[in-house]
RNA sequence: GUGCCUGUAGCUCAGCUGGACAGAGCAACGGCCUUCUAAGCCGUGGGUCGGGGGUUCGAAUCCUCCCAGGCACGCCA
């Protein structure tokens, strides 16, 4: 547990036995105490609304309430000062003693400093990506990409065992269609008169992989290709396509845990489940095909399963799919999907709960869709075509780093407007660097100090209440606030959180690197400066990490 | 037509499991480099929180209606 932590739960506990001793207050039924940390910094570090909510069952003015509560607490030594405000909070001062111990902390728990235990060890799973493999992968599946590994990241630091998932829909007609497309352009290549069907892929990399067919086997195929035997192509263009989408995604810094075939539910596990809801009177037939009751679960309508020529729909799969996911242990299921398959979430929903789990043990984060602009103007994408902007261009363009930020730094629930010619900027403008300045001038001093030879002293021996001035303090508070950061952003779900949180930690640190300078020729107060920025350094690591985002030594 | 998301400063967005005068970045304007990276810091101006009604001691936040934009509504995946 954080020490923040700690010294939050103590301060709960202190009310609470404050209410309880106090003899005026009537109180039958005590809700939770809730501490917030007040806009206004002048409202102290944390408040409580209780007195306010107790003003009913109490039948006295919430100040007055307030009042009583302060003259019962007792065993406050990091309490600096109390006052009854506005309405009736009760705003707290915590004394400072005990930031300079987050220093400590942090340096005791290093890397690990921020991991918390609000998940408790519980099984999660976060999908995301799970992109056919009928081609390269592309901006929208980039935003998902980022927001479903920093979300898994939060999670993992915040006590959840968390699995990150891909699932290859490798098992649909979108396959064989694959398939076509490429023997057809097989067939151009080698200068067989045929026309590309109005439904097939028409992007190029479709005719790249014909090319390399042909470079390899030059026409051996092409009576396979004219018989419509299309088994090879399909096979070679999965296996290459699949490939770039590994490399793509490694390039981006993202490592699944397992990589789910959907071909491994056709057709035993499909059929096992369709036989349980089956037994659970849960599918029945209708013209001739097999009904899944999703409206029984607050679906609109009831959907197909199984369809009339005896083919499994897509839904079939992914019943099969989200029953293999409990089974494998998995307490909770997060599904990062394109907010185009929104329509989906409700049948999915019913899904889980026709198998007999919650509702909420399926959490479906849909993030909403990607407009990439240049200079202020929408780059034109048309999918149609084939012509869209890859997950490789952009990165080849604009870095890791920067993509992995724009992508993660809106809210999923916001449209997100990313501007290459930004992304690209190696200005004020732009956020990425702002953050990684901040670690890279921490590199810079710690340079100077090891030319000069300065030696950092054990944490022992240095006297950290020299650190009074508000830059420092406000730095110190901030890197306090990081395990708390992790948990509320991992309770909510928001990966956004964090990367706010990073750029708000990086300009609590350049505000300090300008008013405090830190090799000055006080010694002691250089050591405790010192301290600080090791720490802060610390912390910048861990929340790049987390957002995958790389700490550079010097820019 | 139905459902989901969005509408907050000139621009891009936080805040939205109700709280104390509505925040950040950019853009605009004005300052700060003889010492650790000015990719930085400090300051100023700027908002009927889309609109109406309601709930509450208190609403950007909850409910409701309306307006605007995006997306989705297949025996496709």
């Amino acid at each position: 547990m954080s020490l923040i932590r700690k010294l939050q739960t103590r301060l709960q506990g202190e009310i609470k036995s404050a209410i309880e001793t106090a003899e005026q207050l009537e109180v039958i039924d005590l809700p939770p105490i809730k501490l917030e940390t007040p806009r206004n910094e002048n409202h102290g570090d944390y408040a409580t609304n209780i007195a306010m909510i107790l003003a009913g069952q109490a039948k006295m003015p919430p100040r007055e309430i307030a009042q009583l509560i302060i003259e019962n607490l007792t065993d406050l030594d990091f309490i600096a000062k109390i006052e009854v405000a506005g309405p009736g909070f009760i705003n707290f001062y915590f004394s400072i003693d005990w930031l300079y111990d987050v220093v400590v902390e942090i340096e005791e728990q290093a890397d690990d400093y921020g991991q918390g235990d609000l998940g408790a060890g519980k099984k999660i799973q976060v999908e995301f990506v799970s992109a056919n493999p009928t081609g390269p992968l592309h901006v929208g599946h980039s935003r998902g990409a980022v927001v479903g590994d920093v979300l898994a990241n939060i999670l993992q630091t915040a006590g959840f065992d968390v699995s990150k998932e891909y699932y290859i829909n490798d098992a649909g007609n979108q396959m064989d269609l694959l398939g076509r497309s490429v023997a057809i352009r097989y067939q151009q290549l080698l200068e067989e008169d045929v026309e590309l069907p109005e439904d097939a892929y028409r992007g190029e990399y479709i005719t790249e992989l014909a090319q390399e067919i042909v470079e390899q086997d030059g026409d051996k195929y092409l009576a396979e290709a004219k018989a419509g035997q299309l088994e090879y192509f399909r096979e070679y263009a999965y296996q290459e396509l699949l490939d770039q989408i590994k490399a793509d995604l490694n390039n981006f810094g993202i490592k699944f845990d397992n990589w789910f075939s959907e071909r491994t539910l056709h057709s035993d596990k499909i059929e096992e489940v369709a036989a349980k809801l089956k037994a659970d009177q849960l599918i029945y037939e209708q013209d001739g095909a097999l009904w899944f009751k999703s409206s029984k679960f607050g679906d609109d309508k009831d959907r197909v399963v199984i369809k009339e020529d005896g083919s499994p729909t897509y839904l079939a799969a992914d019943i099969a799919y989200h029953q293999n996911k409990y089974q494998r242990g998995f307490e909770e299921v997060i599904n990062v999907w394109g907010a185009d398959h929104h329509g989906y979430v409700a049948r999915m929903k019913a899904v889980v709960e026709a198998l007999g789990y919650q509702r909420e043990a399926l959490q479906i984060i849909l993030v909403q869709l990607v407009t990439l602009l240049r200079d202020g103007k929408q780059v034109p994408m048309s999918k149609r075509a084939g012509d869209f902007v890859t997950m490789r261009d952009v990165i080849k363009e604009v870095g890791k780093d920067a993509a992995r930020y724009f992508y993660v730094m809106r809210s999923p629930d916001s449209h997100l407007d990313f501007d290459l010619e930004l992304a690209k900027q190696e200005s004020t403008e732009n956020p990425v660097y702002y953050i990684q300045y901040a670690h890279a001038r921490i590199c810079s001093i710690l340079e100077q100090v090891e030319e000069e030879g300065i030696e950092i002293d054990s944490l022992e021996e240095i006297d950290l209440s020299k650190l009074t001035t508000e830059a420092e303090i406000n730095l110190l508070k901030e890197l306090a606030d990081y395990p708390d950061q992790i948990a509320k952003s991992a309770e909510s779900r928001a990966p956004h959180h964090m990367a706010r949180f990073a750029h708000q930690l990086a300009s609590a640190f350049h505000t300090f690197y300008n008013k405090c300078y830190v090799l000055v020729e006080d010694r002691d107060l250089m050591k405790a400066r010192l301290r600080l920025v090791l720490a802060t350094k610390q912390v910048l690591v861990n929340l790049l990490e987390l957002l995958g985002i790389s700490a550079p030594e010097n820019m």
